[in-house]
DNA sequence: GCACATTATGTAGATTGGCTACATGAAGCC
DNA sequence: GGCTTCATGTAGCCAATCTACATAATGTGC
């Protein structure tokens, strides 16, 4: 899969993450290669920016905790973010219609 | 839709309005609103370089022409470019696929 | 003949979001 | 003690799309 083709789709599939329930950052990019089936293999650089985005966007909201020594960040959906999941929902089926319609071939006369 | 959608994907859409033969920009414009239900309303700014980049990379073809005092540059698939929109196309579904999976609600045990 | 929409092509510059590469540090394991 | 994994983050790059602008001919309505 290239890089650059969720562009426009990460915030989607980081909250979608999000919905089973609140997760830190690195759990978060775990949990995204293993729905992907290992397809998404996001670097820190992506993910870690995107969740701040999200939050300043109100989207998520976060909180520290220390776990055995360790600091981890969990975050979790607001209601503004559940509601922009069903919106990115709805975006993406749109967006994918679009796509596949315009891919399909054959529909020339030829 | 919002504008920045299609990122990553304009290539292939752009492609697969061509296999079914030769336009020029103007036209694959048009195409392109049309084949989409009116959703994507490509800008020159996007269409005009992305030609040009499909060109320089040796997947389109360009062809002046003149049309009753009207100055066309028409596009054509190269062999390269064919190959190219077979890959998109299985770049597409898989990239769908993995999106698909991850937004689908309800895979949590909840 | 004049104004305005449409056809037609293009560039300059801004934006933006994901990427690479780097930096830090603790815990777990051998 | 050294290596891997867990964990968080920043700085700066880059490519692709967008906005806004520029140009020019044809078609249409009056």
């Amino acid at each position: 899969m290239k890089p650059d083709a969720v562009r426009g789709h990460l915030d989607a599939l980081i909250l979608a993450t999000l919905e089973k329930g609140a997760l830190h950052g690195y759990a978060v990019m775990q949990a995204l290669r293993e729905s992907s089936g290992g397809a998404l293999e996001l670097p820190t650089g992506s993910l870690y920016p995107a969740l701040r985005r999200l939050e300043r966007a109100g989207y998520v909201r976060s909180e520290w905790r220390m776990v055995g020594g360790r600091r981890r960040r969990t975050y979790e959906l607001t209601a503004a973010g559940r509601r922009a999941l069903d919106t990115e929902r709805s975006e993406w089926r749109d967006f994918a219609a679009v796509v596949e319609g315009v891919l399909r071939p054959g529909t020339a006369s030829s």
